[in-house]
DNA sequence: TTAATAAAAGACAATAATGTCCTTTATTAA
DNA sequence: TTAATAAAGGACATTATTGTCTTTTATTAA
């Protein structure tokens, strides 16, 4: 579905969010031991998220990784997977044919139109806020 | 969301259908002509398909590929992207934890619970006749 | 102002996916 | 039984993705 960059990047903004407000700021370190991914490569997914102002960071002393307390109700799935895979998941031909039109369509056009409606729409309405929630409350997790 | 071997592959069976019945067998230059897909690669994905037994095969003049006409109803896309892709779209957790399940469940899991059913109803309720029918009316297309 | 810290950035390495080429095997028709 | 045909199979090439390592830059505190 998505990309494994993909997957580490909404896990690792997921942990951050948990650790907004409270504790401020949260190293890479931190970060990839809790959500058990490559270090260096999750560092690199990290500075996307950053540049698409999806993360706030600081260099030096005490700093790291942080999201804004008043924009994860605002920050929703869907800025994630844009930011790192793009949009092809929900634009892109089901077949692969170069675009994906109602008046060109493939043969799965049809019904595919509404498995991807539905990806979108879940995307675009689920927000950071509740998905650290289920983490704070320990029902979820974001590892193994 | 599908490999380009997979999407290579249902535009191939797609094509194949289409051609079932009437012409009997089609070669592999047509097939990768007029699905608009690299020959060699495209013979590479029939031959898996020939061995989960979705599509029949036979070497020598006049040989080709082709798909029993009382099977177009009975073969649904799922079998396609099954051969090919496996069952890792249906199955794997949208966040790349080791096994997606209710008791051990991602943040997304509840949420990606119901694309991932909506994509398996869509998937394993559509056959390959309905498929090729929009090609045979000119309504649908395999190529660019 | 120096040392320590931590992210950013760039170069490189390993792996997997995609794609090509050549040889072999089976089938048909002359 | 030979020649032509077409898929099967194996080896290889290319590209994209994933992952690592080292250096640079910014920040803080002593
Ligand atoms: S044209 Fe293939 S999904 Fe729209
Ligand atoms: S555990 Fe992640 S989707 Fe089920």
């Amino acid at each position: 579905m998505f990309s494994k960059s993909c997957e580490y990047g909404i896990r690792a903004t997921i942990f951050i969010a948990t650790h907004c407000c409270k504790e401020g700021k949260v190293g890479l370190k931190e970060i990839a031991k809790e959500i058990d991914s490559p270090i260096a490569f999750t560092a690199k997914i990290l500075q996307v998220l950053v540049k698409n102002n999806i993360v706030k960071s600081s260099k030096g002393v005490g700093g790291g990784f942080m999201i804004l307390k008043d924009e994860l109700k605002s920050i929703k799935l869907v800025n994630i997977v844009n930011a790192i895979d793009g949009d092809s998941v929900f634009l892109r031909c089901g077949l692969g044919l170069s675009n994906c039109s109602e008046e060109h369509p493939c043969p799965v056009h049809e019904k595919f139109k509404f498995v991807k409606k539905d990806l979108i729409y879940m995307l675009e309405n689920t927000s950071l806020e509740e998905l650290s929630l289920g983490i704070k409350k320990g029902q979820t997790f974001l590892k193994y």
